[in-house]
DNA sequence: CCGGAATATGTGGCAAATGATATATACTGC
DNA sequence: GCAGTATATATCATTTGCCACATATTCCGG
């Protein structure tokens, strides 16, 4: 869909921007991963992250048991614009610089590195 | 307040967004402008540009019977800058454009040409 | 002080978002 | 097919947001 009052929106609640925040910088994140940088219970990130597929502003694809999720690829230029400002402009203050830091220090993470 | 998830919440309804784009082309409009722009009742104006005040997205100053709005001087930067990136991508598209021509057209309009 | 214009706020009802918890689904390895 | 892990969805109670309408407030001119 797309349409700009429903990318603010979603953007107007802390989980779903520190979600947001964490797939902009990090590229592609599973579940898990966002369960343990937000530290937050797994069904609440889940239903926020359904929250932003319906809304168009992620992707995911499954690989095995786990469920990557990134920002969309279609998305208009000027979105993706206000995306890495927005991510430019907050990464260095609270929450969201403890979410990358503990999203940093998880152990056993999935992925390219074949932890689990 | 600018906590980042309460501006974007603020930004997040059509009417206030399609509020502050007006704001964000033309510097400093009054309530009954919006109105007109927008084609809205009065009330429903004012709710919002409350809305927009308490975020912290507009200020407002009293000139005799009018009240004026612009957009926040007190903005951070990044702020300012996903503003001024929104108000690009989407001022040519529906209701946005639409706005700007009915404010263009509007009669008697208040202000420096001195015409109420 | 009074009437009228511009703007702001109060009220009631209702739809939607949220949080916490429990449960269902999808996949893997055996 | 079974057990276990990862993820998604259902449910319920609560809160929040919104709308339409009525009314209050602020200010100006006379």
């Amino acid at each position: 869909m797309h349409i700009p009052e429903q990318l603010f929106a979603a953007l107007g609640h802390e989980v779903r921007l520190r979600c947001l925040l964490l797939l902009q910088r990090e590229g592609e994140l599973c579940v898990c991963e966002l369960t343990h940088g937000l530290d937050l219970a797994q069904p609440t990130i889940s239903r926020h992250l359904a929250h932003l597929r319906e809304a168009g502003w992620v992707e995911d694809h499954r690989q095995g048991l786990w469920v990557y999720y990134r920002v969309s690829s279609r998305l208009p230029a000027w979105v993706r614009e206000v995306l890495a400002t927005t991510a430019a402009g907050i990464v260095n203050s609270a929450p969201f610089a403890g979410d990358l830091l503990r999203l940093g220090a998880m152990p056993n993470r999935p992925g390219a590195r074949g932890c689990a």
